[in-house]
DNA sequence: GGTATGGTTTGATCTGTATCAATGCGTGTC
DNA sequence: GACACGCATTGATACAGATCAAACCATACC
């Protein structure tokens, strides 16, 4: 089911910015997990010409709901969330983005969520029109770009489930394991150390509670040990609880 | 934003069951509104060999969960849920499919949802193998395949801000708006009457409400005159209520 | 007609989560 | 050290929606 899990593993954490590609697709550290997975060595030096990597600070924001999609990026380093907003301040976070996770997959002409850095981030931009004539020379690509919205459009159904179904401790559970199976994907192996560079706030705004909900519920799950709160996120102390927990 | 509005609209009202195609494509009266509109009138011929019709009796299940992919289906008539269930039963719909909706976009090995026919429904069915062969061949097919993928997952989005975010009465009034739209898009004009062929209990799943709250809000919206209940839908008496309530 | 059946509505009550309101705590700055 | 600032936590209370239970209503069938 998730075939995007099959790529190669990172030796380093890759969720700290650090020198990741320097324009040279060849030394790219997060390839094997990215987009540029479906590429062949001598294709990539084509794709480095239409890229260039570009830095963003902590809270800045990369693209605004509505704003027209001039560039398409894959996250190299760092944590940015996906918001949509109500008119009256309600936020849904429709998901986070980490490294080697591509964003606008789409190719619409719009986006249709914001996207903000929750830590300083590194990406790997291409112009939304040169990627399009790269789809159109490529149908290898674009077989890997339509396998990757549709695997997200099952996590979207799991997600459906999760905010129309699940208790708050339930959502919590399914959340830390998410988080946890996307970071061992990322550094290849599993830990039950967690970081968790989002604040409470965006995890509630995630899971469709509040942010009280959200401090109650982790600490309760610390009370009874199933967890430590640590100073960057959580670690796990009883895996088999989060596991029986999800249903 | 929504680009699949664009198709042509049908005189008639499709919900019902009516010999629709029987066999060929030329004949098709949702062809416009379908995947296949993506095609050539000589491509059609090519698809008719690889499509047969198919019925389905209310309650019949056409895919289950995990099941493999072996056909993929364009609804011609009538409507099926989308379900995904829980280990202890608990269940949340993902979505609904109306004539012209296809089946089968993701073009993965497994079913992530089940299937099941609220009404009578016939379909249009594509063996997985042959399709897969007609999308190598032809690329712009496969363009239209990531299309309609890309805006299921931002109406997907959609459904989480309405799940994780909004009131019973909002859920239901922008239900209701959703349905009427996509039967506008079916029958080509939009109409107060809004056809409700599914049940309070899928409503409810679809909404991650009860059948209780379903009830008793649709049943306050009529009192309060914005809607009354007919036999087989609502109908809206104040549709300016209902664009307001949607945030 | 009677009566079983499956879905819908309505009522009474409960509860999980939201809301409102402090308090705590770590970090950076002067 | 002292103070401010931005989170996170904790407590008290309120309420939207769930749950439990019963009645209602249309349809189909004998």
């Amino acid at each position: 089911m998730d075939c995007l899990d099959q790529a190669r593993p990172l030796g380093a954490h890759a969720g700290c910015s650090h020198h990741v590609k320097g324009e040279d697709c060849r030394l790219c550290l997060i390839r094997p997990l990215s987009v540029c997975s479906a590429l062949e060595p001598d294709e990539w030096a084509s794709l480095e010409k239409i890229s260039t990597d570009v830095r963003f600070e902590e809270r800045e924001t990369l693209v605004r709901e509505a704003d027209d999609v001039v560039s398409l990026y894959t996250i190299t380093a760092g944590v940015v969330r996906l918001v949509r907003t109500l008119h009256d301040g309600r936020r849904q976070l429709t998901g986070f983005a980490l490294p080697g996770d591509f964003l606008g997959l789409s190719l619409e002409r719009t986006w249709t969520f914001s996207i903000e850095a929750i830590t300083p981030v590194t990406a790997c931009r291409f112009g939304r029109a040169t990627l399009m004539e790269y789809v159109d020379q490529k149908p290898h690509f674009l077989m890997r770009l339509h396998e990757m919205a549709t695997h997200e459009l099952s996590l979207a159904q799991d997600h459906m489930v999760l905010l129309g179904r699940l208790t708050a401790e339930e959502k919590l559970g399914a959340f830390l394991l998410e988080i946890r199976r996307r970071w061992a994907r990322i550094e290849g192996h599993k830990s039950d150390h967690i970081p968790l560079p989002m604040g409470r706030q965006d995890i509630a705004d995630y899971l469709g509670l509040t942010i009280e909900t959200v401090s109650r519920t982790i600490n309760q799950m610390q009370r009874a040990h199933h967890l430590v709160i640590v100073p960057d996120g959580v670690r796990l102390l009883n895996t088999g609880y989060f596991e029986h927990l999800c249903p």
